[in-house]
DNA sequence: GCGCTTCGTCGAAGCGTTTCGACAGACGGC
DNA sequence: GCCGTCTGTCGAAACGCTTCGACGAAGCGC
């Protein structure tokens, strides 16, 4: 493996020229940094990316910081890592995936301090992290996936579910539905300061009222069987919906498949809205989901690109974006049908 | 940030000494290791870990290298991911995550030459995989996630293809089903050589041949478009058959849909295996799916095993381990019915 | 009590870069 | 023709750690 030193040596310059040449750190005449990519070319040389690591102080490392429980990672968080990975992995930097358990904040302290990552990205934020203050302390940048309750002083990403439930809503709406409900993450994310749950739930129950009418909105466990069950409860409640805003992948299968079993067929008596949905996952299902696209790869890009900015001028401003996920109309939503108030059967099955 | 330095003069040792306190690399007296294990309380130590691997000449960082097409990460990837960052991180290990298309074999030489990671897990294996011989050349430690068509110096971890195939034939068999028709990946994954299509093709063929079958096997594209359509081709080639293999994640929720398009239902009809499948994607469908369930994070877990012990021992044998799914029974199996032989229709819909 | 190991510690030499201050020479203004 | 400025290059000092050889102090057998 050729050093600098060879390199240097071949070209008969010293050790710092080439480096400048390397870098661009300061100008070199163009004979000379001819003469000095020749030799390298010829060495086969690779620079020691630990080496310029420690001398000048930048690893060229990110971070993406994400608890992984055993569930894994959705379609949805997973297209926010590659899409952060091959960001940073295009602008020259490594993107290290570390599973940090939410509550070890420890462990968190020491992965800062040992000064291998230029920045972080910071996933599956609560609205209040206690992981941002550590990092903060640490000096490290960090850019969120998500948001904090307090977002004033923090870089982030984020799904604009305000306006993605508004706009599903509306679509809803626009078809003649009013008696809609609204099928949220779990009453432990709810009560864990889970973002998603939180944000779409005030804007659903702000966006209903806007329409005058009360909004109906039932947690459910992250899996069919949840949805399942969080769809016997809303007939319970709600006996003459008409659709149904699913915030949980997992569960909406589960709200299909309960949706049958109650003799309803989407989308003629009932349709539903997917938020937050890969198109991938959407096809799954019969009839297609429609769907509130999420932004997909587009989270990460972007994350990656605010990070890049504050880890190499520091001084730039704060990146707060939000995006919307876009309405895509599959085949489970249509217009209400005529007759509709009055629900048809109310018996509780299984 | 506190340096060795300010230890050891806290201490009132060596720097070496505190150096061998850290890492055991020569004994130290119990009481000079107290002096400076409360030295770097004091002062809050974090070892620097770009000056560590300089100086050692380990960085303690692993890659991950996969191709990463916009299609993203599937289920069954996705976990082969998480397992690995867990079993890295639990090991002290820093696990990067690096897109390398797969022809871009300049690239993946520059990233292995800049000595930079101790080791690399490469997934997304072709059986004729040229970027396994630059790893090779870069004398980097390689496990594969999957298997090249030689496999005699490689350690690698992977399917067990033939079982698998094996036993879920023998499932379907055992329920009475002789008219089996297996649905792989695309005609495009077959000709890149992408292993899982092949190594299961073969068994397959293999396993029906055993029973004295004529195998029936069609490729479909990686969506439920082509779920639908080679769906629709097995009927043309198999009227009369009872059940499916499916090894294709995204395509069997096409075959499930084009099934019930032919008024068959599942599993009365037509029963469905799905080949290589996460539990959370099995219940997605209705009847929840009878599959083959994929060892998930245990591939990478083990992968990350036998490559640090690579690393740390150099000199140890080579890891091969195939892993079989394990057939979990669930809604899309069941015996097949008496009368079943003599196709009940042979429209060609849609 | 003698030399021999063994144990615990130290100092110094790297590891392969970046970066800083210095400086020689070319250049232009007046 | 002299001085001040740039340009392009060099040498040396970091960066923060590991590791090697050396060495004094014990501990041992005989």
């Amino acid at each position: 493996m050729a050093t600098m030193q060879d390199v240097a040596r071949l070209a008969r310059v010293s050790v710092s020229t080439v480096s400048y040449a390397l870098t661009g750190a300061r100008p070199i005449s163009q004979a000379t940094r001819e003469k000095v990519l020749a030799a390298m070319a010829e060495l086969d040389y690779q620079p020691n990316a630990l080496a310029r690591g420690l001398a000048s102080r930048r690893s060229r490392i990110l971070g993406l910081l994400l608890p992984l429980d055993e569930r894994g990672l959705g379609a949805t968080e997973s297209a926010f890592v590659t899409g952060a990975a091959a960001t940073a992995s295009a602008a020259g930097y490594h993107l290290v995936l570390s599973p940090v358990d939410a509550g070890d904040l420890d462990g968190l302290r020491r992965l800062a301090s040992q000064r291998m990552l230029d920045g972080v990205v910071l996933m599956e934020v609560q609205v209040d992290d206690p992981r941002v203050g550590v990092l903060r302390e640490a000096r490290v940048p960090v850019v969120l996936i998500g948001r904090t309750g307090d977002t004033a002083d923090l870089s982030y990403v984020d799904i604009d579910f305000d306006r993605t439930v508004r706009d599903a809503v509306a679509h809803l709406v626009d078809l003649g539905h009013r008696r809609i409900v609204h099928v949220n993450h779990s009453a432990a994310a709810l009560a864990g300061g889970y973002g998603p749950a939180l944000r779409s739930r005030d804007a659903f129950a702000a966006a209903m009222t806007g329409y005058g009418v009360t909004p109906v909105m039932i947690p459910a466990e992250e899996s069919a069987a949840g949805g399942r069950h969080a769809l016997t409860t809303a007939f319970g409640r709600a006996p003459d919906l008409t659709a149904v805003l699913a915030m949980n992948e997992s569960a909406v299968f589960g709200i299909l498949g309960e949706l049958t079993a109650h003799g309803r067929t989407v989308p003629d008596d009932v349709s539903v809205v997917s938020m937050v949905t890969s198109p991938q996952v959407a096809e799954l299902a019969t009839p297609a989901l429609t769907t509130m696209t999420s932004p997909g790869t587009a989270v990460g890009r972007i994350a990656i690109e605010a990070l890049l900015r504050h880890v190499r001028d520091d001084g730039t401003a704060l990146h707060q974006e939000l995006l919307p996920c876009t309405l895509e109309v599959r085949g489970s939503s249509g217009p209400v049908r005529r007759q509709a108030v009055g629900a048809p059967r109310t018996e509780h099955p299984s």
